[in-house]
DNA sequence: GAGTGGTCTAGACCACACA
DNA sequence: GTGTGGTCTAGACCACTCT
């Protein structure tokens, strides 16, 4: 696969920091020396440095140079947007996806707002409990439009919808719209998961849009109380 | 003040998205034409653009435009960091701060690992409680470096620590880490904040860094779980 | 074929850190 | 005074979309 300047760069010294080649608190080598190296011109590199410091890998200080960020510190992000089997892998727990339902639906009128789509329009519905080390914990209600997701089988909704979107549909994820909240339970919280005596769950709420700004699902994803986890790195 | 170009036309472009010049789903002029408009290099035109993007009020699409998003759906975006003077401002809602404690202390082991600090540094602790219409519904304590932070005033901490800290002293603060968790409530919650009952708090925790990336804050936020509420706008 | 955004180049000037 | 990162310029080529 053919890369960007730039991306290569990024990924290059993602890699030296990640093994530890640039160790934090140390300074990258000067944008100079980097163009030298590399043999690019100097915004090359620095788009190569932005990312570096978007992504919380490096901290820019002015007339001084780029220093490596302790990203042990910064572990486990769940920003942006992930979906359960990155978490899973990485927290490398035994994990497990349940499908209770998957149906095609017209939206009510709840759905056709947080949507933004009529009342005529397909949905998909998919019902899944998520089970970490064997206790369901976390309850994914996801709606995605039909228009761009012909269609779902319970094998993909097992694995992980995002692969097949992404890999098999090649469907552009471009941003989506986050929303932490707590609520009561329902009656398909007490049903799906191990609700064990907690009364409330917290609810991520995400509204996600394709690379048009088109909004292409709706998701709910109920976690239990005490497992519940969200961890961010924000720039000022 | 003197303003970058970038930014200069950056604010431009917001003041124009807000007010309604330029329409949610709607193209922005091309960059050619945003270069003609501007008298600029188009690098500039980018950077402008990119801030646009990255903030939430464009969508770049590939050879066809920069299409502008409504940020109505996206409101309330306490992403970031963000104070709570903020927040409440823009709530447009009655809000009080009650300063509960104001000391200088020596770090536990728990904030020395927090804040990177040995046993002997000095740090200011502050507590303090915040009412919404009347109920008390948040309880922030702040730990802050003595090191940065040489006087701190009740005075200070009624109003706006962060207005204090950039304004006053002239810190220029970086980057954070949050962490989201839920907690049972412990007895300062119980004493400070209007509970209602509730057996459990939503916990934001941050470490806050300044642009040397020094850290020089540790900073809880307990938030009565009906009321709490967290909105992110992630891209991919 | 005209227009678009994505990438890249090879310079330039600036203000400040540091020694 | 040297080195640093921040900003800006005026081009260029590309691959694709739209009409």
């Amino acid at each position: 696969m053919k890369q960007n300047k730039y991306k290569l760069i990024y990924e290059e010294i993602v890699e030296k920091i990640k093994t530890g080649i640039y160790l934090p608190k140390t300074k990258l080598p000067s944008e100079h020396e980097l163009v030298a190296h590399y043999e690019t011109s100097r915004e090359t590199v620095r788009k190569a440095l932005n990312l570096l410091s978007q992504h919380g890998y490096i901290q820019k200080i002015h007339r001084k140079g780029s220093i490596v960020l302790d990203i042990q510190k910064f572990d486990f992000p769940i920003s942006g947007l992930v979906s359960f089997k990155e978490i899973a892998s990485k927290m490398n727990k035994d994990t497990d996806t349940v499908v209770h339902e998957l149906s095609l639906i017209k939206p009510d009128e709840f759905l056709q707002g947080q949507l933004s789509v009529g009342k005529d329009e397909k949905v998909w519905k998919v019902v899944r409990s998520r089970k970490i080390e064997n206790e369901a914990i976390i309850l994914d209600i996801d709606y995605f439009l039909k228009r761009y997701v012909p269609l779902l089988t319970k094998e993909i909704c097992q694995g992980s919808i995002y692969e097949y979107l992404e890999g098999e549909l090649g469907l552009d994820i471009s941003f989506a719209k986050k929303e932490i909240v707590v609520e009561k339970c329902n009656q398909f919280d007490k049903e799906f998961l191990d609700i064990d005596g907690y009364d409330h769950v917290v609810v991520v709420k995400n509204n996600v849009y394709l690379d048009h700004a088109n909004i292409f699902q709706y998701t709910e994803s109920r976690h239990r109380m005490d497992k519940f986890r969200f961890v961010d790195f924000a720039r000022r």
